[in-house]
DNA sequence: CTTTTTGCAAATCTTTTGCACTCTA
DNA sequence: TAGAGTGCAAAAGATTTGCAAAAAG
């Protein structure tokens, strides 16, 4: 037994669904709903935008996928292993690498707790600019 | 010279900005501009909402007060201190409090090198209920 | 008087929702 | 066939923008 398959529990495998999934499967970086609406489109595999949304909404609350907000306040989703974790994000080519910080989950933790706040959680993102899009804009 | 006066640079004092400079200084939480334009109407200083988002925006890129995204993506705003810090936020009244955490920063910078970034940043925020609100939620 | 600001409404844009219709189990 | 899932268009919200009127230097 996966957790892919138990967190997917009743979801029934449609089309749409099926479509969305292999989109996510295909990108490694993190994308807009709009976006991964966009891509099933250009590969001809119809779906509707309302059902893309509440399939990235499925399947981020099943844990199947990460979802972040960019900068500009638009969620972006990408296929997730699906243990906590944050992200190295290139400002340049949105390339992102799963980091994982142990100690900073416990400090966040720890701070909360020391003031008094429950039901914890964190965000936390690193940018940067990656060596292949560093010697790229250096290359002027 | 405070960095203050240089950093409001040209713009000019009119009671609008003076408004919402105000308000401002009288929250210390995180609140959004729609909030902020609700205070100022329940001050009888009114501002049109436009002016307040102008405004919040002028006085985010001057780096006179933080801006970050709530969770459900609104944009919210406080006066800061103008050192780097991080936040510890309650999601039910908005209450902030500012924590530093100088082992988190170095872990951030080394895993972005050992990573090959460069120019990095990151962002940390650490969401949670504060006692206050937890007591009247669980007051059931 | 010239330039900056404001207010208001209209326009954008992302995301959600209502509902009738379609498909799966 | 019943219930889950979908599409489309309308609704909701937050934020931005166009433009004429008002205020500041």
């Amino acid at each position: 037994m996966t957790s892919t398959e138990s967190a997917i529990g009743s979801l029934r495998p449609t089309r749409q669904r099926t479509a969305v999934i292999d989109a996510l499967a295909s990108i490694v970086d993190f994308r807009s709903a709009q976006e991964i609406h966009a891509l099933l489109e250009t590969r001809e595999a119809h779906v509707g935008l309302a059902t893309v949304y509440r399939t990235l909404q499925l399947l981020s609350d099943a844990g199947l996928v990460d979802s972040l907000r960019a900068e500009d306040g638009e969620l972006t989703y990408r296929r997730c292993s699906s243990h906590h974790h944050h992200h190295l994000v290139c400002r340049g080519c949105g390339a992102a690498v799963e980091v994982e910080g142990p100690a900073v989950e416990r400090w966040a933790d720890a701070i909360a707790e020391d003031h008094g706040f429950v039901d914890v959680s964190h965000t936390l993102e690193i940018f940067g600019t990656c060596t292949a899009c560093a010697t790229t804009a250096a290359g002027s």
